[in-house]
DNA sequence: CACTCCCGCCAGGAA
DNA sequence: TTCCTGGCGGGAGTG
């Protein structure tokens, strides 16, 4: 509770007077280039000007409708979830028909008092607490058992609890751990069941609902909502649900009336109790009890009933930081294994999205990360097939492949050279205004002169002229259909591994910088030249490296350049074998987050999700023990999970997993077992290295104005060339344009502190390489940017520029 | 101010 | 026609 309470954040209410930004300079963004300015302009909606008022409402109602409709699928999901012996939720919404029983459950963790659901059970003991054990016989002989005193039952009234369907109930954070708007089981629960005419039989009871770690079972209040829920398991049509079961029979408008009754101990009220549906279900009304009407397969979405739990908390009562993308993507994970544990490997978004209290936008998000990366595949709508990642070698590998036939590599290198001459610094005589970034590129005669066809087609998606042809518009919308693609969230992420790692086998501490990543994935440097990307898809790689960052497989590591920090991405996944397998669960469980999460609710937030990873690995392995219990002869437990010093997986050791600290976000934990294939990690920052750039060889292609250049040629002050790769100073001309064979060849900078190419100096045409000696060293603090490929910087200008046009 | 990236609008298309 | 999917950009949050 303390700890909600510490995560609510008044989400700022700034609206309306901010500048708005609206890009215009056509030399600048591409998708501006050559459009009027109406095409440029924001949506009236986002600067709130000269909106039809109606149209905005409708908005944010829409946009509040989704936010509902996220809160009651939780509902609906804390109701679907199933006991741990595979019961697993969700599978055909047409067998709810037919279902003959619905057992609601809560297993007692003491289990003194009661059994447990799993299975087939008949009966249910409940806690001697329980001064009533109301038997009614239903029609067919069954036996109607119902309520328990919860002794743990603590549930959040939001029924939001994001680890409803977690084996793992940590809930430690962000309100999703019912805690926040407690409902305390009372118990004395009683209730007048009323059999149902199929004969089927409704248990009722609670669980210990406690968060404990490997006691979770159903545990949430939940909406009825047959589309999720009303679906029997795979045991026999069963489902058994030890949750708060909300019941709305009455509409909305009885939603509130039924809560404060229900926070009553509720006597067996026909009312409010249970009641048989058409589809001779009985719910169970307890604790937090909230009625559905039981109307049939859509239940109403429910405003109402979110209302309540919304309306008290401005970005639905947690911190920004708390909704991550990575840690989206840890909790998504955490649900997949889940279900992988249950046997399922059909992984619904609209449960998960329930289950983790986010809308199903973002789960896309993490989704189609996935995709790229082949462990899931869409089998139909809102299921997919999870694949897993244990091929993920393999996969990287024809990624490499392709890579590499796709000179994706020489892309890199060549991005780096052409980005570093945005670096140069402008002679005193020179104006610097006249020395813009494109006007320096190699291909800035493409640049001015023809657009390429996708900045074309970018422009015509913004494009809302119209008054094309059929014909033109038809033409059109492939293009906008193409280029939809080539933005695609799992395109970039492929192309963006395949140029982290691509140059793996070139350079050992083979880096990637935000800029070169997002200029090569945005543009193709050999067609479009190195024009700043635009935001937008810097905001994608953003996302993209987000969650691969979260599944361990990249690392953003800061390097410092000067006075400024940049930061470089590094691949970090498993070591890129043909036919390679991997073990996924392992590598995410034994590689802890190494970035430094800043924010502590963050942080909280992650340390959480490990915990909860942890605490899942650990139930399973608890059970596997016990079917393995004869065999089993431990480890010594004294190897212990240990501060990563070095290179964390040069070896894999045996570790006592139990033991396994789970929340030091910068604790790197070998593994325990051998897996197939170890994981590459980067070079700790701190050791120097010797720049090690490969000979590079000349990419087969080059944009109009780029040469090959060759590393043994060095370029003289006279500007003679001259074969030499002993000086240091090693400066390469050719045509005009400058290259470095050797980045910082005998700079005393370390390499890894290095930007990517030369910095260089055009008033003295020499390169940097030397502090000491080198009168026309450019020492990095002089340099104004570690990159001027900095999109946000680039577009921030443009930003001031374009309010300042209005 | 720059960087990061969450949020939610809305186009396109599948169901 | 509905609604799922996901590209996209605004702007919030943070250092």
């Amino acid at each position: 509770m303390q700890f909600s309470n510490r995560l609510r954040m008044v989400k700022s209410s700034v609206q309306g007077a901010k500048s708005v930004s609206v890009y215009q300079d056509p030399g600048y963004c591409p998708r501006s280039r050559g459009l009027s300015t109406d095409e440029n302009l924001p949506l009236l909606s986002t600067i709130g000007w000269n909106l039809n008022p109606h149209v905005h409402d409708a908005r944010k109602r829409k946009a509040l409708k989704v936010r509902n409709v996220v809160a009651e699928r939780q509902r609906s999901m804390d109701v679907v979830k199933i006991e741990r012996n595979g019961n697993l939720l969700s599978k055909r919404i047409a067998e709810r028909e037919n279902r003959c029983r619905v057992e609601f459950g809560w297993t007692l963790k003491d289990g003194t008092s009661g059994k447990n659901l799993d299975g087939n059970k008949d009966e249910i003991k409940w806690n001697k607490n329980f001064p009533i054990d109301q038997r009614v016989p239903n029609g067919n002989g069954g036996e109607i058992k119902q309520d328990g005193k919860a002794h743990k039952g603590e549930r959040n009234e939001e029924g939001s609890n994001g680890n409803v369907n977690s084996l793992i109930g940590r809930n430690g954070y962000e309100g999703s751990d019912g805690n926040e708007c407690k409902v305390k089981w009372k118990g004395n629960v009683r209730r007048g069941l009323e059999p149902d005419g199929n004969g089927g039989e409704t248990m009722t009871g609670q669980s210990d609902a406690d968060a404990g770690v490997s006691e979770t079972k159903w545990n949430g209040n939940g909406f009825r909502d047959q589309d999720n829920i009303d679906e029997p398991d795979r045991n026999g049509g069963e489902i058994k649900r030890n949750a708060n079961v909300i019941k709305d029979r009455s509409g909305s408008e009885e939603l509130d009336e039924n809560d404060a009754k229900c926070d009553r101990n509720v006597p067996g009220s026909s009312d409010h109790g249970e009641k048989v549906d058409k589809n001779g279900d009985e719910i169970e009304c307890s604790g937090k009890n909230l009625s559905e009407k039981p109307d049939g397969n859509k239940a109403q979405q429910n405003k109402d009933a979110t209302k309540h739990q919304k309306r008290d908390e401005p970005n639905n009562g947690f911190p920004r930081k708390t909704k991550t993308l990575g840690l989206l993507c840890r909790k998504f994970f955490l649900k997949v294994l889940e279900y992988i544990f249950f046997g399922d490997n059909k992984i619904n978004l609209e449960t998960i999205a329930s289950s983790m209290e986010v809308e199903k936008r973002r789960i896309y998000d993490v989704v189609n990360v996935m995709e790229a990366l082949g462990a899931m595949k869409k089998s139909h709508k809102s299921f997919y097939t999870w694949k897993g990642l244990d091929n993920l070698p393999s996969t990287l590998h024809a990624l490499k492949i392709e890579a590499d036939e796709e000179g994706i590599y020489e892309k890199v290198l060549m991005t780096q050279h052409i980005m570093t001459r945005f670096m140069e610094v402008p002679t005193r005589n020179e104006d610097a205004n006249n020395a813009s970034p494109n006007e320096a590129g190699p291909s800035q005669i493409h640049d001015d002169s023809s657009l390429s066809t996708t900045e074309e087609s970018n422009s015509s998606g913004n494009n809302d002229s119209g008054s094309g042809s059929s014909k033109k518009s038809g033409s059109k919308k492939k293009e906008n259909k193409r280029q939809r693609g080539l933005n695609s969230l799992t395109y970039l992420c492929r192309y963006f591994f395949k140029i982290l790692i691509v140059g793996l086998d070139y350079q050992p501490d083979y880096k990637v910088s935000l800029d070169v990543a997002s200029t090569i994935l945005i543009k193709d440097p050999e067609i479009d030249g190195c024009k700043p990307p635009d935001r937008s898809r810097c905001r994608r790689i953003y996302d993209v490296a987000n969650v691969l960052i979260s599944l361990r497989l990249i690392e953003r590591r800061m390097f410092t350049f000067g006075t400024k920090k940049i930061p470089l991405f590094v691949y970090c996944g498993p070591k890129i074998i043909e036919n390679g397998q991997f073990d996924f669960f392992h590598h995410i469980r034994f590689n802890k987050l190494s970035v430094k999460l800043k924010n502590s609710e963050e942080k909280r937030a992650y340390e959480v999700e490990e915990e909860n990873l942890e605490a899942f690995f650990r139930k399973q392995e608890e059970e596997k023990n016990k079917a393995e219990s004869s065999n089993d002869v431990g480890e010594p437990t004294e190897k212990r999970s240990r501060i990563e010093e070095t290179d964390p997986i040069q070896e894999s050791v045996d570790f006592d997993k139990e033991n396994v600290s789970t929340t030091l976000i910068n604790q790197i934990i070998p593994s325990q077992g051998p897996i197939p294939v170890p994981a590459i990690r980067p070079q700790p920052q701190l050791i120097v290295q010797e720049p090690r750039f490969p000979q590079f060889v000349p990419p087969p292609f080059y944009p109009q104005g780029f040469l090959p250049f060759d590393p043994r040629m060095i370029l003289l002050n006279s500007g003679n060339l001259l074969h030499n790769v002993n000086s240091p100073r090693t400066l390469i001309q050719q045509n005009n344009f400058n290259y470095l064979s050797v980045p910082y060849p005998l700079s005393s900078i370390p390499f890894f502190q290095q930007p990517y190419g030369a910095t260089f100096d055009t008033a003295s045409a020499y390169y940097a390489t030397s502090t000491s000696t080198g009168n026309s060293f450019i020492h990095p603090e002089n340099i104004p940017r570690p990159s001027a490929f900095n999109i946000d910087s680039i577009l921030g200008a443009r930003k001031i520029r374009g309010s300042n046009q209005g």
